[in-house]
DNA sequence: GCCTAAATGCAATATTATTGCAATTAGCTA
DNA sequence: TAGCTAATTGCAATAATATTGCATTTAGGC
C-alpha cells in the first residue's frame, strides 16, 4: 500500500508530498521496472506533470529507505515486495518475458559472507541478480 | 598479459587492431573499475586518441568474451581476472578504498541455482556484487 | 602489394543524471 | 485557522553516459 509507505516517510522525519506519492503510486501500480523517466511519462498521460529532479530525488529517498530498489541490470526502479523482511533482497528476472521476482534467503547470505570471509572481506551488503527464465517462458 | 587475450578475439574471428590493444593495455594496466572516458583520458594522457565510441564498441566486444567485465553498481569496466574459470564470476568491492575482487565459486552457483529452481525459476545467469569492508580497510 | 570485410572516426542525437538557486509547500505552533 | 519555517520542488543549465548511420580506414588473407 502506498499509505503504509508514506507513514514510513513520516516515521523517517520526510514529508509526505504529492510528488512522492505520485512516484510511488506509478511504482506501485505498474508492478514492473520502471526509469525515472518511464515514470515521468506515466504520470504526464495521468495529467500529472513532474521534474525528472524530483523524480530522481523521490527515487533516491526511497531506495535509502528500502522502499524501493534499483535493477541494477536494467537501471530501473521497482518497489519493494518484501517489506520489512530482513537481509538482503535479490532478483531472479526473465529474460524473455521480463518478469521480476524478489525475494530473500537468509541461508544464501549467510553462506556467501562465509565465503567472502574466508578470503578476508567483511560483506555489508550483496547485489545480486539471476538472469534466466521464469516457468511460463521455461515451459514453453 | 594482452597478447593472450588478444589472440582469444583473433581465435574468435575479431581483428587484433590497435585501438583494442590501446584500451585492454588500460584496463590490465591501471587495474580497477574504469569507466569509456576514464579510458579515454588515460589514453589522451599518453599521446593516443580514441573516438569514445571505438571504446565502447571494444568494452562491449571484450564483455561479450568474458575478457572484461561490467561492474554494475558503478557502471565501470574491468579485465577479468579469471581467465578461463567457468561459472559465473562476481566481485567483491570494499566501499572504503575502492578495492575489487573477483571470484568465482560452483558452488555458491550451485546453490543458488537449486534455490532459484525451488521457485521454478531457472537461472541461466548469476550477477552478483558484494559491497563491504577489505581485510586492510576493516583493520582499521 | 591488392582486395574486401571488418573496424574506426565523425557528427549528430538520445538517454541518464546532477547542481545551484528561487519559489513553493507540508506540517508545526500560536 | 493563519502564520512561520525548514523541507521540498521546479527550473535552467550542464554533465555524464550511450547509441546510430554513414564515410573512411585498416587488418589480414590472397
Ligand atoms: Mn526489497
Ligand atoms: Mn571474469
Ligand atoms: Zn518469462
Ligand atoms: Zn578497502
Amino acid at each position: 500500500m502506498v499509505q503504509d509507505s508514506i507513514r514510513i516517510l513520516q516515521a523517517q522525519g520526510y514529508k509526505a508530498t504529492k510528488p512522492r506519492k505520485l512516484v510511488f503510486e506509478v511504482l506501485e501500480g505498474i508492478g514492473r521496472p520502471l526509469s525515472p523517466y518511464d515514470i515521468q511519462d506515466i504520470l504526464r498521460a495521468r495529467g500529472k506533470h513532474l521534474n525528472h529532479v524530483t523524480i530522481y530525488r523521490t527515487l533516491d529517498l526511497l531506495c535509502s529507505l528500502n522502499l524501493a530498489h534499483k535493477v541494477l541490470s536494467s537501471g530501473r526502479f521497482v518497489k519493494c515486495s518484501l517489506a520489512a523482511i530482513e537481509g538482503c533482497h535479490r532478483f531472479m528476472i526473465c529474460q524473455q518475458c521480463g518478469a521480476i521476482r524478489e525475494f530473500a534467503d537468509k541461508q544464501l547470505c549467510q553462506e556467501e559472507n562465509d565465503f567472502a570471509r574466508n578470503l578476508g572481506f567483511h560483506t555489508e551488503h550483496h547485489f545480486s541478480e539471476f538472469s534466466g527464465l521464469c516457468s511460463q517462458c521455461y515451459s514453453k
